[in-house]
DNA sequence: AATGAATGAGGCTTCATTCAT
DNA sequence: CATGAATGAAGCCTCATTCAT
């Protein structure tokens, strides 16, 4: 997480074709690394996957760490948008928690369900630069801050000793159960158990 | 997680020298791949790491992947010791689970912070035997359910309609919430705060 | 004599370097292998006297037996051509038999004249497999085969009471021969005295 | 077949123990170069084959180039005996050649069954000093001067141009044959048979 | 720009040999 | 002397990266 240099992609592809190829091979990255690992995912495999050739790749991509980070990057942007829309429509009272939760864990069950690994290797796994690190923790404390102003609003009054903490908490937990359950869905709990598990344990957190 | 060919130690060692040397390795090689996942964590840094040539390492281990596969087999075994302790001592009666749980959370806490990656590296990481990966997935099945009986018995009746994904739940929040504080401790949240959130959270859960 | 898996070559050079460098490293190899064995020409020098790097070198051939195989085949490509071609002006009547054999042998030997140790690498050395091994025993047997036939029609009435054991000595009896005095010729035998032997004794044999 | 040094056995064993020791690494030895050549067949694995540690088999041997002399150093002894033994027997008269021949043969091949590579990873293979391939190639020339004269005794007159050709000849056709056929027997040619050919070919040659 | 052949540092592993016990 | 643990040079092979076409 330290090295800066050489890690942005080499040009702004302006023109169609070259953002297409561009659009290729982080598809096919993604793919790779998903099925792979980051080690074991070679950049032939993905200039293949992509229908370029490694020396394409290249063009795009000054080396194999900047597929990640493009990667990386994208993921955020997600996440970030991901964030912004549920804050947006945060609910203010508390009949409307449940609902909202509910679609807030369906929209993040579909994020996962494409690339259940790359999360993990993106957030632990490898060769981030601090700036793109740094903003992944950014979206991240955001949300909690902000969720911890909404839980304060929406509990039960004196259940939340620490806002933040909780907001922490809930956050990390409901992020570890999705990536759990996209990678190793237990044979006896589909996706509907698990919302319905999530949200008795949000809604019991806060009292209601 | 398929190969079952050459993953065995190769020998016992039986001269206390031999021992040692093993004990070395398997210490080296838990923070290599700790400190650099287990691609970048190579045989001969491991090697000097524990003091010794790469030579005696592969005296003791026929390739890279049966270290790892060891160190698993250590996890595990700690993992079930646990697991047994506490379902030992499981509660009976509601007041008696959450100083129960805190004991729990603080042994599980004390057992991630040496290496925190290393679990992930057994559960998701590639090289695992069948037979190894299946007990680990073993070790968490128990768990899981024997905890759902245990709920059951402790929450507020009607609260559980499913124990068994209460259960499945719980256990996994709690794993990934002990991964995530031990790789990335925040800074505003000590290790106490946590176990107090997760405690509400269980509790919370089971009407309590 | 028995793994099937990676052998064959890794791709079908297309570009004209491509299949330069490809025949480079075969001959090389064969160089390689004839001056120091299989065991100890390594890769690397392989590559070296090839004039490319190792890399090349396993972009054509997935490992080094691949290169053993390559090499055998095309031996036995050789084999099969000289043999056909010398059973096709195979004499009829015992008076071409003299001039036929000379020409034999005389193929035998430039044959082997390049790489005498090759001969014995494929037909005893270790990484064959199967289907190669097999194919180089059946020129042989056709050979012996062709031979016992024509034979049986040269020799002296009532000379040959098993043809085929007949032909299978004489068979190995020359290549026994050629093999030796290509590796270690005699200081006072050349290779004119060699055929003229090789020709009395099997004329000798057949009563002629 | 150059580096001198370092190619004698260390001490000559006077003790019992000790020669038993030897005589046990040299036995194991031959096995294990029979079965996996000389560059697989490992010092350790001929140590544990003989029983002893590799500790030992280095106190009677100063490397493992040194147990291969050993080994060409007692088959050439046995070779020198067999040779010595048939010239002392040799036939005076022609009546005589074909039963000589024939336990000549049947010596031969005895002496060929239990290692038949053995034989030729001395005579080509590998790191042999020049004062034991010398030697090894001094009997052979004795052997072929010795029976040169013995031929032209025996031929039919006329018969023999260049005894000592001749004489070669016969010596490397014989052994090729008998080295191919303990390797690789035919299916359809017993001992017997082989020694017919033989016989025949021989007495063809000197018109007999 | 695109292609894919070529490169070579570096990783895994073996095994002849040494040496402490 | 015997043992077998330890050593490390050297061999095979991979794969990120470069470069001629």
């Amino acid at each position: 997480m330290s090295r800066q240099a050489k890690l942005k992609p080499r040009k702004n592809p302006t023109q169609r074709r070259a953002r297409e190829t561009v659009e290729a091979i982080l598809v096919a990255a993604a793919q790779v690394f998903e099925a792979r690992g980051y080690a074991r995912g070679t950049t032939d495999r993905i200039a293949a996957r992509a229908g370029v050739s490694v020396g394409s790749l290249y063009q795009y991509f000054p080396n194999k760490d900047a597929i990640l980070v493009a990667l990386a990057e994208r993921h955020i942007e997600q996440g970030t948008q991901l964030v912004e829309a549920m804050l947006t429509s945060a609910p203010r009272d508390p009949d409307q928690l449940e609902p909202w939760l509910r679609r807030l864990l369906a929209a993040l069950l579909a994020q996962h369900r494409a690339q259940p690994r790359l999360q993990h290797l993106i957030l632990e796994g490898l060769p981030l630069p601090d700036d793109v690190h740094d903003r992944a923790v950014a979206i991240e404390d955001r949300l909690t801050r902000e969720l911890a102003g909404l839980l304060t609003g929406l509990a039960d009054p004196g259940r939340l000793a620490q806002p933040t903490a909780t907001a922490w908490t809930l956050v990390h937990a409901i992020q570890g159960l999705v990536h759990d359950f996209t990678i190793h869905p237990p044979a006896d709990l589909d996706e509907v158990d698990l919302i319905d598990e999530i949200v008795a344990m949000v809604l019991g957190r806060l009292g209601r």
